[in-house]
DNA sequence: TTTTCATATGAATATTTATACATATAATTT
DNA sequence: AAATTATATGTATAAATATTCATATGAAAA
């Protein structure tokens, strides 16, 4: 009997974390949901892009939507995403100064 | 003046994850420094594809390499990177559990 | 009930990223 | 110094992903 391959479940966060679009899309929702005119309001970039960005973190779990009249919702699911956002973005700097010559790491 | 376009340090830190390769290779040194053929004898890889996997991750900062005598040893180069790791599986599974029908989010 | 506003979808193309394979290098052992 | 071991590099191809543009949908306002 075969062991069935794994799924790693993280890689997907990764993933939709490794684009500066959707990134940025959900660094602008931990201050709070936002309708879609909102969002795309928020950067320079065309309305279809974005709903194709929203679709891909909402169908990986990243974001939650709901109507509300006119509009539609968007927010993030879980907040322990805020947490992975901050100490990315911590560990980010740190990692960005670490010099990887040869010489400085013998 | 233009303001120059941000770098987004830690998109950087998402893109290196978000590959299956990559992320296993980092989630096994999380277990301790190892040498090439170590690594490559952990997974069912070929030899220069590992190799480019590492270098990428060594460019970019995720890991730290040195000689040691003929072996090049490979460490995580800073321990907040473990912490994203364990918070992100956490994370993810939570996440991996939300459905995102229609229904469900209204 | 037609028009408008807000958002989504599909599909073609462009771009980026991953992989494979041949070969190179550099330290080590013989 | 020749052969071996360990690792890296270059480049072509393959695969995945992002972007664009045209169009569709669906609720609400006129």
């Amino acid at each position: 009997m075969q062991k069935k391959p794994e799924k790693i479940i993280d890689l997907n966060v990764y993933k939709m974390l490794s684009d500066e679009i959707r990134l940025k899309i959900i660094k602008l929702l931990i201050n709070g949901e936002k309708n879609v005119s909102d969002i795309i309001n928020n950067f320079n970039i065309d309305q279809p892009l974005i709903s194709h960005k929203l679709r891909e973190l909402r169908e990986n779990g990243l974001l939650i939507s709901y109507r509300s009249g006119k509009n539609i919702i968007y927010k993030i699911s879980d907040k322990s995403l805020i947490n992975i956002i901050k100490i990315t973005e911590i560990a980010g700097n740190k990692i960005d100064k670490i010099c990887n010559c040869v010489e400085c790491n013998e």
